[in-house]
DNA sequence: CGCCAGGCTATCC
DNA sequence: GGATAGCATGGC
């Protein structure tokens, strides 16, 4: 068992919290349990940074994960400013938007339709219970996210039995096409727009369901999720524009090349009902 | 209990 | 092009 300090700043509940990633346990002590590529971790708050346990730990993987070469701090600057994003950037301080395995985030976010984060992440954890590895970090089991390969042979009756209902078709054939070849990876290497419209050529992905695994699994920083709790908030900004897609486009004019780091914030801060305009509520 | 959830597809006009 | 029903399931 190895242990590594990462002093870069950045709030790990917040994070965990913010229905990105469905996959981190809390355990008794306050650490979260996980796992980054397969890999079983061990996160802990110290101070503004982190402590990582595990055997073979892969320190830049780790930090590519959680984001942490990324200068939150000067990229948030030009937000101040903006109305939609300014005042939520201080509130949830040490946000940081992940960068997790592709095919794990487009399972999750084909889970996550009109599902919520409860739901989203007990469906996670039965399928990685069900299909997956049982893996261990200290005194903890942590489960991996199947394959492709595993999950074709946990088949739509397996999908459905763990609650998957109407989703379960789409996760099967998302495995099937990856199986087939559909190639995943060349997906954070092409321009964003050209990977949306691949991405939406699988069954059960649209535009939203995109945007989230560009944005928390491809590193595509300006990809922006628009659901119920983002409309609301482009509602308020943009009152005279009903219609999603041209919100969404009037919201990346203004936001630019981080639009979909900015999302992050806005959408937490909306869906914790923490103030700002009246959106929130609760 | 009824409303809602990080929506999408099919189908209507 | 834009609008709307139906969808499985469970949290709250």
């Amino acid at each position: 068992m190895n242990c590594v300090f990462i002093p870069d700043s950045i709030d790990l509940e917040v994070t965990i919290d913010s229905a990105q990633s469905f996959r981190w346990k809390r355990t008794a002590n306050g650490t979260y349990a996980g796992t980054i590529a397969s890999v079983p971790l061990l996160a802990a708050q110290s101070g503004e940074g982190l402590t990582v346990y595990g055997d073979a730990l892969d320190v830049s993987a780790i930090r590519r994960y959680f984001d942490l070469d990324r200068n939150y701090e000067a990229l948030l600057l030009k937000y101040e400013d903006e109305p939609m994003v300014g005042a939520r950037i201080g509130v949830c301080k040490g946000l940081r938007v992940l960068n997790q395995p592709v095919w794990e985030t487009l399972v999750a976010f084909l889970f996550s339709q009109h599902n919520n984060v409860a739901r989203i992440t007990l469906l996670m954890d039965r399928l990685c219970r069900e299909a997956g590895r049982k893996v261990r970090v200290r005194e903890f089991d942590v489960f991996t996210v199947p394959e492709p390969e595993d999950i074709l042979r946990f088949g739509e009756e397996g999908l459905r039995r763990i609650g998957a209902g109407y989703r379960a078709p789409y996760v099967l054939r998302a495995a099937q096409a990856v199986a087939d070849g559909f190639d995943l990876d060349s997906l954070a290497h092409m321009p964003y727009d050209s990977a949306l419209v691949k991405l939406m050529t699988l069954h059960g992905v649209g535009e939203k369901v995109a945007d989230c695994v560009l944005l928390f699994g491809c590193g595509h920083a300006c990809a922006f999720p628009v659901d119920r709790w983002i409309a609301r908030v482009l509602a308020e900004h943009f009152p005279d524009e009903k219609n999603v897609r041209r919100l969404k486009r009037l919201a990346v004019e203004r936001l630019g090349e981080h639009a979909g780091i900015a999302n992050q914030f806005m959408f937490h801060c909306a869906r914790k009902g923490m103030i700002i305009g009246g959106e929130g509520a609760g």
